[in-house]
DNA sequence: AGCACGCCGACT
DNA sequence: GTCGGCGTGCTC
């Protein structure tokens, strides 16, 4: 027997399949971890298939050396979905075992120690000179097997006294392996009656999962229309017939809240993955899924990896947010686009949701490629009230605030009626930058072309992309001028101007500063909502899964932020996060009003969020994309080339460029292609290194993907790294 | 001649 | 990725 191999290497030249020879006796199974004679050392690997024939010459075929695992850590349509995302998103088969492999696998089972009593007869005479040791086996008699750093707690002793105890052979410590499995108490809800709008939907989606027909869904619902009552019910049904589920939340959205809502309707049976997991505790939630403890999965981006073998139906939340797409590190996948191979793979349902769909998947709808499913009306209220104040009339009229006059108002006629209010700023930190009134000087960050934002807690200048540091100074270190100018606003200011205006208003903020620690966010929310602030300020991660009837009113602090990125996406970005966050408002009993405070009151993204029409704004932003060819008209791939020598940047850029050229030519290609650049990225230095991109358009994906292999396999300068995204979501 | 260094190719 | 082979060029 044969076994071929992906060995954990990467590079271009050995990610291909090696054949082994599987010795006499040895259980080796495909999806197990191997470690292999590579040339002359030892490497990991992935056994991927096992064969009779071997594909290379029996004299140099070496031996499996050891199985690493004692299970099957991939079955074979993982495997296949593993091989489909080598060559659509252009990586090494290890990269993508890596990123489907549970972290923290090599930890194994936590294992905890313990203490067992092994001599029964103990004579206190014997302790005489070691009291301490006696009082342990006294203990030990009474309570025996015991963890070790329990009894080390009880008795106040030390590990000194149980090893000398252990020398002497009266005691044994010994390690066992423990589930984290924790049991959660909580009670069971029960499904509410369902509208008529979400029945329709639920019975649609049923046929596919019952008839196991790989259909993909977009449910288009509005704001508090209750899609995740449609899930909670399409999971129930899912599980009815023996089949699981993954449901993919964007992190931000991954609250409490949530994840009660799930675990209250099918209590143990859930598993939840998060980014604050450790390795071990992911690879705990990893396990329960492959033990069949449990038939749902909640969780980000990677729990679409979850190693169901009877996967059914894959739910994605908030469909349209970027978090589904990994763009840091290789493979730069979509998470959306695996669910739906892995589906198709699974004879599984998608069901992809939003109030917002991305400009891509909703033209996918009403083309067909998707079913489409409408929940137009809000369980509980009506939609909000929603008004726009253009900040530049506000200021021809005097009022030099952050607020205008209409949100101030509401303001306090909220803290009068005891209702709470969110203000939604998309910025961190006091101000996004300091000036120099007289000389002009703007500090900036050493590492990064970007300039420093000012927080004014600390009293410190941040990068918000390298995290450097400096002191604010109060005089220009440039022209000594005390006259410092504070430019854009961030989270810090709103709140600061809160407590000037309103001294009586309990506030809280919530961003990326005040939830640094563990549990923070958890704090602040709860907090909110039981009604111990009045104010709520915060950037994006407030605008989504807060459902706190209490909240009348949402003021947007200024529209702009997100509107004037350099990213053809802006518009869209725009529309999505302000009809998110004006979801937040009135989802009780009490209406809820809007104010949306802006520069640009007559930009489409901003009229059509107001008048709450996302197909109207689909309309109009799916003109543009169509005049400039962006998606979902053409593909693009962005190719960002980085070193500390700018020069060989520029240089290697331009190789790239032309690299690009010589693909398309090679191939001639006929439909549409554009490259663009080399051009220095817009944020042209991080952490030292100069950044420079070359975008490429193309109507065909696998124009983008000829291109990406042959760039990748060139031959840059050894401190030039070049990074590809297909399909990226930002091309900052 | 002896060796440091960098490039190239192979690895089952 | 990593190791060894080999050519180049410098030093003893």
């Amino acid at each position: 027997m044969f076994a071929e191999v992906i060995v954990e290497i990467k590079a271009s030249n050995t990610d291909r399949l090696y054949t082994y020879k599987v010795p006499e006796g040895m259980d080796l199974e495909v999806g197990m971890r191997v470690l292999v004679p590579f040339k002359n050392r030892l490497v990991e690997g992935y056994v991927v298939s096992l064969t009779d024939k071997p594909s290379y010459s029996l004299e140099k075929i070496k031996s499996v050396y050891k199985i690493l695992d004692k299970y099957p850590i991939f079955n074979e349509k993982m495997i296949k979905l593993a091989k489909w995302m080598r060559d659509y998103y252009k990586c090494y088969f290890s990269e993508v075992f890596q990123t489907i492999m549970p972290a923290g696998i090599d930890r194994g089972e936590k294992k905890v120690k313990l203490v067992r009593l092994k001599i029964e007869d103990v004579f206190e005479e014997d302790f005489k000179k070691a009291p301490r040791q006696y009082e342990v086996l006294r203990y030990l008699k009474k309570r025996s097997p015991i963890k070790l750093s329990e009894l080390v707690k009880i008795l106040n002793t030390d590990y000194g006294t149980i090893r000398a105890l252990e020398k002497k052979g009266y005691i044994e410590v010994y390690e066992e392996e423990i589930s984290r499995f924790q049991v959660r108490d909580v009670e069971k809800t029960f499904p509410p009656i369902l509208t008529e709008e979400q029945k329709r939907a639920v019975e649609e989606v049923k046929k596919s999962i019952f008839s196991g027909q790989p259909d993909a869904y977009l449910l288009f619902g509005v704001t508090g229309s209750g899609k995740t009552e449609v899930y909670l019910k399409l999971i129930e049904e899912t599980v009815k017939i023996g089949k699981s589920a993954i449901v993919l939340v964007p992190e931000i959205a991954l609250t409490p809240q949530t994840i009660e809502r799930f675990v209250s309707r099918f209590g143990n049976r859930v598993a939840v993955i998060h980014s604050g997991l450790s390795p071990g505790e992911r690879f705990d939630e990893w396990r329960k899924v492959k033990n069949k403890e449990v038939d749902v999965v909640v969780g980000v981006r990677s729990a679409v990896f979850a190693p169901f073998d009877n996967l059914g139906l894959i739910i994605i939340d908030e469909e349209h947010e970027a978090t589904y797409k990994q763009s840091d590190t290789r493979p730069r996948y979509n998470a959306k686009e695996v669910a739906e191979k892995r589906c198709e793979i699974e004879k599984a349902v998608l069901v992809m949701a939003s109030a917002t769909p991305s400009l891509e998947t909703y033209y996918k709808a009403i083309k067909g490629d998707y079913k489409l499913l409408k929940l137009t009306r809000r369980i509980k209220a009506s939609m909000p009230e929603i008004e726009v104040v253009n900040m530049s009339d506000e200021l021809a009229k005097g009022n030099n605030s952050i607020f205008s006059r209409k949100l101030f108002s509401y303001i306090k006629e909220n803290l009068k009626k005891g209702e709470q209010t969110i203000l939604f700023l998309n910025r961190r930190g006091y101000s996004s930058f300091v000036a120099c009134r007289d000389c002009g000087y703007v500090p900036k960050c050493p590492n990064c072309d970007i300039s420093l934002t000012y927080h004014f807690e600390d009293k410190k200048l941040v990068c918000h992309y390298c995290g450097y540091e400096e002191p604010m100074r109060e005089t220009c270190p440039k022209c000594g001028s005390k006259r410092i100018r504070y430019m854009g606003i961030g989270t810090e200011r709103v709140e600061m101007d809160i407590k000037k205006f309103f001294p009586e208003a309990r506030v809280l903020r919530m961003d990326v500063d005040t939830t640094r620690r563990k549990g923070s966010h958890e704090k602040i929310f709860y907090e909110f909502k039981n009604g111990k602030a009045d104010i709520l300020i915060g950037t994006q991660m407030i605008s989504k899964g807060f459902d706190i009837p209490n909240v009348t009113l949402v003021g947007v602090i200024l529209a702009d932020i997100t509107l004037n990125l350099p990213d053809f996406r802006s518009s869209e970005r725009t529309f999505q996060l302000l009809t998110q966050v004006a979801g937040r408002a009135g989802r009780g009993e009490k209406p809820g009003r809007v104010v949306i405070q802006t520069y640009e009151d007559n930009h489409y993204s901003i009229l059509t969020a107001k008048e709450q029409d996302y197909v109207k704004f689909f309309r109009e932003e799916i003109k543009y994309r169509e005049i400039f060819k962006y998606p979902p008209f053409a593909h693009l791939m962005n190719i960002v080339v980085s070193g500390e020598d700018e020069e060989k940047v520029k240089n290697a850029s331009a190789n790239t460029y032309l690299a690009c050229q010589k693909v398309i030519n090679k191939l001639q290609v006929k439909s549409y292609n554009k490259i663009l650049g080399p051009a220095p990225a817009p944020i042209s230095k991080i952490n030292n290194r100069y950044r420079w991109q070359v975008i490429v358009k193309s109507e065909e994906r696998e124009v983008l993907e000829e291109i990406a292999e042959y760039v990748q396999n060139m031959k840059y300068p050894k401190d030039i790294r070049v990074a590809v995204d297909i399909d990226p979501l930002n091309i900052m």
